[in-house]
DNA sequence: CTGCTATATAGCTGTCTCGCTAAATATCGC
DNA sequence: GCGATATTTAGCGAGACAGCTATATAGCAG
């Protein structure tokens, strides 16, 4: 699945924040929710399978992680869309530099 | 609405990707999809409701362009995550140099 | 005012998503 | 193996979402 989309949930976002922070099993992340443990469950898998977390299983529990490449990949794509604005204002401008240059 | 959900499905995606290269009219961008007008409409107001495009009027035409402080608010927010996420990386580098440097 | 062009909205349908509860799976300690 | 603990999967119902067609709105040209 895409990364934007395992973003777009205000749930999920909340769950990549706390792994930024540091690495927590599945039970701990879902005691900070409201919703039940399986709609926790369920969005973590959501977050596995667009790349975004991991896990190391240790005994019963699954620690999760955060993985930086996939929001890595995110942000460079927002990134690639920013570029080409700018550049195309740079241009602009030059032009508009250029002309009063000339005094047009 | 959110950015993140406004960029979650690939249509919208490719709007940004057309915009960020340059102004358009609604019917411009229709015309690169294989949808109907009506559903990218559709694609247009989300991403204007989210903030990632506005428009100016132009005779009967709207003519869309790409707002560049949504995107970057989305890509602020992966940065600030990533910052966390690697700043806990360099604790623990310097944490194992120091054993190290002591030999432990 | 009328017709034409550009775009949006209304309303329908099928599919996806998110929450829930109940049940399954896996691992540990005894 | 058995019970307890940690987590996931299955399946359900309400609501969101994306596509469609038909219709409405708005501005221009004559």
């Amino acid at each position: 699945m895409n990364v934007f989309s395992a973003l777009a949930d205000p749930t999920r976002r909340e769950i990549v924040a706390l792994l930024a922070a540091g690495e927590r099993n599945a039970g701990d992340i879902a005691s900070r929710f409201k919703m039940r443990g399986p709609s926790v469950s369920r969005h973590l898998r959501v977050l596995r399978e667009s790349g975004v977390v991991s896990f190391k299983q240790h005994a019963q529990a699954r620690i999760y992680r955060l993985e930086g490449p996939a929001l890595a990949e995110a942000k460079q794509w927002i990134e690639a869309q920013l570029d080409v604005l700018r550049e195309r204002f740079d241009r602009l401008d030059a032009h508009l530099d250029a002309m009063k240059e000339r005094g047009d």
